[in-house]
DNA sequence: GGCAGGATGTGTACTGAGTACACTATGGTC
DNA sequence: GACCATAGTGTACTCAGTACACATCCTGCC
């Protein structure tokens, strides 16, 4: 799907992908201590939308949301959790049809990618600097929008949104070690500052400390971090009890 | 759905459904201190499943696992909550074909129904009493097991099953309420007994009373429960804070 | 070289939820 | 009326979470 022909790609998706199903990724980046969210607007329409696409026959949905997402992003190894299916009874993929449209597509009208969709939703947080932001076949544009700057979007994607910030907030500790968020080692401060993007909520420093210690989700490294107008941090990294065994992808 | 029509049954699910797609519900029941599970058995094979189907083109999926739990077993109005979609990339659903054929049902080997399906997973906590467990166009039997005794079931629905009990036993709380598994009035001992059956252990009186209350979950109402050979206890209801509006369906 | 500023490191006390636990009260049965 | 089974009730402990203040270290400026 690399290569926009506009006679071959609605065939080659009928032919490859599931009809009326999709799936859908919100990421989220921490930058600057504003929560992002990574949008993509359709060509022609100005409209913008969540990052999504159709899955193959004899692929897992699980590995289809990686894929859509390294297709449109670039970004590979990332943890994507479901966190809910979308199947509203008419969830108005018409605006599909005016971007279609601006490449050259012509979909005939009674066509499922204009008609009703299925849609299981995913979550992640990635590095915002790590995913080469750049539009393709399906988007005019991909960006990053600080959260609550966010244009509306399309269909029930605000709704995704929502709940997906509602699960990512919940499975923070978790959700964070498998992410490149942080370098692989990093300052208590430096983690408890993406924390509080995340939550949208300051913590207070000790009782931050004092949990990710108890928890053992971090060990103390002996090195410290220098070169800072401050007094030097110490390095942590996560411990190896949760770290996922091949490092990371 | 109602007549089984061997050769439009085939054709008609074509028209009205969204292909590769289904719902699946798992349906727990109390009795006797035993968590039970609803299972039906496809004719034919002698093989146990979950109770599913099919979305209808213009239908909610949460419309449509209510509607297929209906036509399945006669419960309506029952609280299902979604709780996980599996979307596997080679499910097995071959299996379906033979309990097709024992319906005089041909399917083409090349139909999606034999081949990859994604599945919506429900839960729900009914009353094992007021299920009307009759066979049905797809179904030879149906009926309740012991959770613990239940036979192998088809391709993930296992998973599926232990993902649900997970899914119920942290909303517990939550779902009790829209069910009818208790009658509108009841014993704090009857409300206990429950607890513990969907959890599986054993729970302390006092300190479960404590936090009904504390919760606001119930308000104790003036009558007791007589006739009974002991102590008679004081009833309760669902406090006017969490009871559902409608009362029940 | 000394001092001010800013960020880091650390421990204790309080609160609330959850858990462990024993005795009294009541009604029915024999 | 004695026995039995079950229901009703309160206190003490533990753990997690939260509130909170002061000493330390480095940098940069004077």
């Amino acid at each position: 799907m690399n290569a926009p022909d506009p006679g071959t790609l609605l065939a080659e998706l009928d032919r490859e992908c599931l009809p009326h199903l999709s799936v859908n990724a919100v990421i989220f980046g921490a930058h600057d201590g504003a929560l992002q969210v990574l949008l993509m607007e359709s060509a022609g329409t100005g409209t913008w939308s969540l990052p999504g696409g159709y899955v193959r026959r004899a692929e897992s949905i699980d590995d289809a949301v990686s894929r859509v997402l390294f297709e449109l992003t670039g970004l590979a190894g990332t943890t994507l959790r479901q966190f809910h299916t979308f199947g509203g009874p008419a969830r108005g993929e018409a605006v599909v049809a005016s971007a279609l449209h601006a490449h050259g597509i012509d979909v005939p009208a009674d066509h499922w990618v204009l008609g009703r969709v299925v849609s299981v939703g995913y979550v992640a947080l990635v590095d915002v600097s790590q995913a080469r932001v750049a539009p393709s076949v399906w988007a005019s544009s991909l960006r990053w929008w600080h959260l609550a700057d966010r244009p509306p979007l399309i269909i029930d994607h605000d709704d995704m949104v929502q709940r997906a910030l509602v699960s990512v907030r919940s499975q923070i500790d978790d959700l964070l070690i498998d992410t490149n968020l942080l370098p692989p080692t990093f300052t208590m401060p430096e983690l408890q500052r993406l924390h509080e993007t995340i939550l949208g909520r300051s913590l207070d420093r000790r009782n931050f400390q004092k949990r990710m210690l108890e928890l053992g989700l971090v060990e103390r490294l002996p090195d410290l971090r220098q070169g800072v107008r401050r007094k030097p941090a110490y390095t942590y990294r996560w411990s190896a009890s949760v770290r996922p065994t091949g490092e990371s992808a």
